[in-house]
DNA sequence: TATAAACTTAGAGTAAACTCTAAGGTCAAG
DNA sequence: CTTGACCTTAGAGTTTACTCTAAGTTTATA
């Protein structure tokens, strides 16, 4: 039996990280002592390993939540349960990707656009774009 | 001259986040009328256009306080100045991007490992996947 | 026994960028 | 003159995921 101290050592997780996920319905340690120092099995920490995978792969904590819920009662949930989660996940990060993608093109179009040299901002380049206020169009660069 | 709500739907920002730019140090009002009415300027919309492309080629609020800092001064700032703030964005938006095509893999090799059916979870290889707390390392699943 | 390290709780704070509310004032049209 | 659309302010609320604080308790060690 571990103590939250522990549990956080041994899974990378701060206590006051495993405290709050308590709150949030993703860990609870199995026993209190009668101070009320919580103990944790090594079930407890799996699930604890569960939670901090799924929160890697992108989960939020509401999904890992539902997750858990899967998890507990395997036999009650479809693989549907589960790709669902994950196909929305999945949608969710191609669509911030895309974003950042965006910006990303835009980003270096602009720096491809001046030197950045020591001379004044009067006609920088960059800022011209910004105020041209097309610069989000990337085609509008490439000629 | 435009009133608030003219300037909103000219630029597509709502009048709630004119008034939050402005509280932010982004675009003032040139005028205003006795009532206490904002009355804004060509150069005022411009100034709010050049603000909206800024936030959607990913600046910071904060950025944009900058970049307009140098934008009404461009004499005293140099090139430099401009590139510095885009780079670091830039920086800023390639880590994202990674962070997110990490976890896009994933959880495309976690799709491609689980059929979906509506058959019981109870072996469902997602499951499996984050219970494994190895998920992250798609490595871990080409073979 | 004394001290330090670790634990407890409730609740506040942080970050970023809005978004909304309440309570009231202004203005153009009919 | 009344209605409705639009404007004003200060300030609170939203979202997500922590992160920290204060004040006090417990436990292991020297």
């Amino acid at each position: 039996m571990l103590k939250i101290g522990e549990l956080a050592s041994k899974t990378g997780l701060t206590a006051h990280t495993i405290r709050f996920y308590e709150k949030n319905g993703l860990i609870n340690a199995s026993e209190r002592s009668d101070a009320g120092y919580r103990y944790y099995t090594e079930a407890d920490v799996r699930q604890a390993e569960f939670v901090k995978t799924a929160r890697k792969v992108g989960f939020s904590v509401d999904d890992v939540a539902t997750l858990l819920s899967i998890r507990v009662d395997k036999s009650n949930h479809t693989c549907q349960d589960v790709t669902d989660i994950t196909q929305r996940k999945l949608i969710d990060v191609n669509e911030k990707i895309s974003e950042l993608l965006s910006m990303q093109q835009t980003l270096e179009i602009l720096l491809n656009s001046c030197g950045g040299g020591l001379e004044s901002a009067t006609h920088c380049s960059i800022m011209e774009a910004l105020d041209a206020s097309n610069a989000l169009n990337a085609r509008s660069f490439v000629q």
